[in-house]
DNA sequence: TTGATACTGTAGCATTCGCTTAAGTGTTGG
DNA sequence: CCAACACTTAAGCGAATGCTACAGTATCAA
C-alpha cells in the first residue's frame, strides 16, 4: 500500500520496534560508533546492519558522516525525545483519571466514615 | 523468518508505529470506550479496527472485556511506562554526555580566559 | 603496489502487515 | 419472534520487512 506522508513517529516507533536497531541505539547512548562497531555484538551480516541503520537515519533517530573508509553515527537526541513526549503526553491524561479515581475512593471512604 | 520470542518492547513500538492505532490508544488515554467507539473516527472498516486492536492487546497496551455485546478497552498503563522507561534509560546516558561536552567546553573557555 | 579493511549496493526470497470483502455469532429492544 | 446492533472470523491480496548472498568501491597500511 502506498503511504502517503509517513508521520515522523510512525518512523521512530517502527524503527525501535527492532531489537537489533534498539540494540543499536542502546550503543549509540553511550556515545559515537562505526558501523562495524555497531554490528559487532550482532548475529547478522554487516549488510543487514548497514539497512538497519538506513531504516534509523531515515527515521531521524541516528545521522552519521563519512570520514576515510569509515561511516561514524551518532544518536539524533531531538527525534528520542519526540517519541518521549508523545507517551509523556498521554501519561498526563491517564493520570488525570487515576486521580479521579482516588478522588472517588476518598470521597467514598469519607461517606463512609459519615455512617 | 521464525521469531523465536518478542520480547514486549518490540510488540509495544511496533503496535505504536501505526497511526490509527496511536489515535486508538490517544482516545484510550482519555477513558475506556467500545470498540465502535474507537473505530468512529478512523478511516476503515470495523473488521480493520478489531485488528488494529488484537495487536495492540498482544502488546499488553490494551485490554478488553465484553459484556452483553459491547467490548470495553481500556488502557494497559503499565506496558506504556514500560516503554516510556525504555527512552529515558537511553536518555540518562546521552544526557551524560552532554554533561561531559557542556564540561568540556566550560573547561575550553576557561583556558581561553587564562590567555 | 598490493592486500586488508570498511563499507556499499542490488537481487532475491520467505514472512509479515494492513486492509477489504463476505459470511458468520451472540444480544437486545420492541 | 425478529430486526437492528455490536462485533467476530476467515480468506485473500498487494506492499513492506528482514534477511542473505554476492559483487562491487574507496581508503589505508606496509
Amino acid at each position: 500500500m502506498l503511504q502517503y506522508q509517513s508521520e515522523p513517529l510512525d518512523l521512530a516507533f517502527q524503527a525501535l520496534s527492532d531489537p537489533g536497531r534498539r540494540a543499536m541505539v542502546e550503543r549509540l547512548s553511550f556515545g559515537p560508533a562505526s558501523v562495524s562497531e555497531l554490528a559487532k555484538p550482532l548475529p547478522m551480516t554487516l549488510s543487514a546492519v548497514v539497512q538497519h541503520l538506513k531504516v534509523l537515519e531515515e527515521a531521524g533517530l541516528v545521522k552519521s558522516e563519512k570520514v576515510g573508509r569509515v561511516r561514524t553515527c551518532t544518536l539524533e537526541i531531538k527525534t528520542m525525545t519526540q517519541v518521549e513526549r508523545w507517551i509523556a503526553e498521554r501519561k498526563r491524561f491517564w493520570e488525570q483519571q487515576y486521580d479521579q479515581l482516588e478522588a472517588y475512593l476518598a470521597q467514598t471512604a469519607a461517606e463512609e466514615n459519615d455512617r
